[in-house]
DNA sequence: TGTTAACAGTTTACACCGTTAACTAAATTT
DNA sequence: AAATTTAGTTAACGGTGTAAACTGTTAACA
């Protein structure tokens, strides 16, 4: 034989591929309660209990997009990352603004991985928290960068971790193994939590009615928070 | 007859309560898509069809969920302000952990606030925005009181609104006959969406594996913001 | 190369869902 | 006491996810 890849394994793969892309195209219409099975073995010219030949059951397709979401993400991060220009306190403000871009060009994707519809679930960490890292360490990686620099200058309340929670990270850091400074992390945390409720009070337009442009409003809070940190902006 | 509470409309009113109770308690098991008219109606030991009397619809039944989580967050807050000890700072302060303290105690209801969890539908903004503003104008009030307190000495940069965005602040103030200076209402938003982050994160679990104590993170967090509008702490 | 085993797909059926319509029985109003 | 409003019923319709039995097709092996 040729090798491992059979004439039916490639068509496997690309339906496969079909039911999660139907699937996704529905749930981008009308969030994941609208991804029905039947319809989308219609839109694929086939049986709807054919897609259990894919999928043990329907929450077993949407756990499979909530994970394709999370690498979707991790991705969009990282290639940010690569494209990347100028000095690193610049590429930070890149990679953030690309959340954010990706967040609002993606909402329910975004919904999918920080806020779970369903009470209990929790999409199997063994392969989400990869994902999730991948992000977070491209962030967190440019963040230590900056403390490196000649674009950072120490600057209080930020230029120490709070005595409460040093020790926390420290273990984090080494339990994981992570080659980061705890202060890094420390203000990726911080910066994580303060964008991500900007964010999703944009996503749920909670925001556009008191501020107007979102977008703007964003801009204008990351850079506050960064200059913040200490970091001398562009 | 003796007044407009007729025998009926008790009962009426007494099963509509616990249709609303039934509904909250499935929700709470399973999420919202969980929320099922016939179970429901099993549970009351009555038909689903008998569910119509009360609500047009489910995506009614739910929107009044929502509308009671709205009220219940609005109650919590105005009991907060009023219970509160202190000088402005140590009240803000009290209500702003009453806002966290609420939302770990009911993440159900506050998913239903501020993620709706349902696609295509969207709550009736003429019902949840003065839902929203009640709580907010609580918060915003206490944010004024202690500007002008001796508590206060302005701060760069939360001195002054950023450009971009006054002119839109006080159009939202007199367009809505607000009684807020529009620097209340900056700090108000900028304060409420880097909390909203926090509490989000926590809710899903996703702040605790690396911050450790969660409730300590908020707190911590809302002092530095406080000291950072230019408030000083207690 | 012909046989066998795995596999993609079908049809059918079941239990559940929200919702509507026609109807009954009880409470209120007149 | 009669008329009317209303809370409840049952039955049915079209939709859902899912399991089982079955039918061809494809790959693997003697």
């Amino acid at each position: 034989m040729d090798s491992s890849k059979t004439r039916r394994d490639v068509r496997r793969e690309e339906t496969y591929q079909a039911i999660k892309a139907a699937a996704h195209q529905q749930m981008a219409a009308g969030g994941t309660a609208a991804v029905s099975l039947r319809g989308i073995a219609a839109h694929m010219r086939m049986s709807a209990a054919a897609i259990y030949r894919y999928f043990e059951s329907r929450d077993a397709l949407i756990t499979a997009l909530i994970l394709d979401s999370f690498n979707a993400l991790g991705d969009a991060l990282e290639q940010a990352h690569h494209t990347a220009q100028g000095n690193a306190v610049q590429r930070l403000i890149a990679v953030l603004e690309t959340y954010r871009a990706w967040a609002v060009a993606h909402p329910i994707d975004f919904q999918l991985i920080y806020g779970n519809p369903i009470p209990d679930y929790h999409a199997p960490p063994e392969l989400t928290v990869p994902a999730v890292i991948r992000g977070f360490v491209v962030i967190i990686g440019l963040i230590e960068e900056c403390l490196h620099s000649t674009h950072y200058t120490p600057r209080a309340p930020y230029a120490e971790i709070p005595p409460s929670m040093r020790e926390r990270l420290e273990a984090r850091i080494q339990q994981d193994g992570y080659t980061v400074s705890p202060l890094a992390l420390y203000l990726g945390v911080v910066g994580w939590s303060q964008l991500h409720g900007i964010i999703m009070l944009e996503l749920f337009n909670h925001l556009q009615p008191i501020v107007g442009d979102s977008a703007q409003y964003y801009t204008v809070q990351m850079h506050l928070m960064l200059s913040a940190f200490g970091l001398t902006m562009p």
